[in-house]
DNA sequence: TTTGGAATAATTGTCGACAATCTGACGAGG
DNA sequence: CCTCGTCAGATTGTCGACAATTATTCCAAA
């Protein structure tokens, strides 16, 4: 399904669907890297006016995804190893306070379902062994639900909607499937014990390294790939 | 000098200065916490059309002044205890990572720039005792110099473009220009010399105090206030 | 040939008007 | 008397056009 298409399917508001398409177009470098931002170029594709496309735009940059400088126009962002590690700093950080909160604030029932959910992803992993199924969309629902969990208004706004969408382009784009597979299902497996027995300290530990250690994945992919 | 006479110098774009017209606004409580913003009624107050005003409105979301709901308009968000808490925790572990960071990457210069500064707070602290000067433009200053020096983009926009004016926000309208003015300064000036130790453990455990001293000190008033 | 600058083209910012949606009042029916 | 549906008013979302700014091209002079 194309990205266009995407847009027949009335959502709230057009510049909502808007945002949705041309997010999905960045992430997957539909529309490249660095490559500069035509309004009036946008707005025939996706076959709407200015004004929703402006307030699209606005949002993007919100979540880092294109740059803008007054009466110069937007560009895609360019994905640098410096901006990499800047961008999982503040990853790492979060996310740890996102567990020590969600060990106390996440309901037993909440667990539950983490612990069903990595169930599943365990099974469709082995069923599907290889394809990038699990690295993309489960660990994603992972650590959504912990920082969901965290309770915390700003914390949860701001991962899942301002800096999530630039680490999924720096995976998507990496093509990050590769061997961490596996590996990151155990580190998973022990986030949620540690959360299930309310020690906060750990899951934040264990969620650190975590990250720390997809972040040193993509580095030395991203490295490989400028030689 | 008004809010809306700010909008005669001219500063690079209209939506610019609308930006910082009502964040001023918003921040001192000249437009009241929780009430509705009519769109047509701030385009009339500050002579300008909907498009740019609708714009600033985005911008004021982003650093959560305002809360938007589709089709049915934007509020000025309120003051809660439970609000602050979840800042607080944010703002604390941010910053204690500005901590960490600084005492990485900032230039001798820069910490000898920051001592000095806090010199010039102390010699203006001491000549008018109690106004709230300090606590206000200069606890400002020491908070954004060790962010700067920080040198992670997007933990310089996050702090201080996102979260910053709700934080001035609670100070403002809560009256924060208490006993803790000496005390904080000589918060600052430990933080200071940790990081020209470059002891960023140091600095990262100071900060974090300092602000959630800062904290309890607005809870209280805060509650207080709510009786 | 290169450089400087002016004219031109293209892009962004802003405007006023129209369409779609929501809010609140009013009245009919239960 | 209360509930529900309808209608008017107001507000938000979207559109196409104009103004202001920036980028580009082209020509002239050194």
């Amino acid at each position: 399904m194309s990205v266009e298409q995407l847009l027949l399917r009335p959502s709230v508001t057009a510049s909502d669907r808007l945002l949705l398409a041309i997010q999905q177009a960045i992430v997957e470098g539909e529309i490249a890297p660095g490559s500069k931002i035509s309004e009036p170029e946008l707005a025939r594709r996706f076959q709407v006016s200015r004004a929703p496309l402006r307030e699209a735009l606005a949002r993007l940059e919100r979540c880092h995804l294109i740059e803008r400088v007054p009466n110069a126009g937007a560009r895609v962002v360019t994905l640098t190893p410096e901006k990499l590690i800047s961008l999982y700093q503040l990853r790492e950080e979060l996310e740890g306070l996102a567990c020590r909160l969600a060990a106390q604030h996440m309901a037993e029932s909440e667990i539950e379902e983490l612990r069903e959910l990595l169930d599943d992803h365990l099974k469709t992993q082995r069923v599907r062994e290889g394809e990038s199924y699990y690295q993309e969309a489960g660990d994603l629902d992972f650590h959504y639900r912990i920082i969901l969990g965290s309770k915390n208004p700003y914390l949860i706004n701001l991962l899942c909607n301002e800096l999530y969408f630039l680490v999924r382009m720096y995976r998507v784009q990496l093509g990050m499937n590769g061997p961490r597979v596996s590996k990151a299902f155990d580190e998973h497996k022990a986030i949620i014990n540690a959360i299930a027995n309310r020690d906060g300290e750990l899951a934040d530990l264990l969620m650190r390294r975590h990250i720390g250690a997809s972040r040193l994945n993509i580095q030395i992919q991203l490295n490989s790939e400028r030689n």
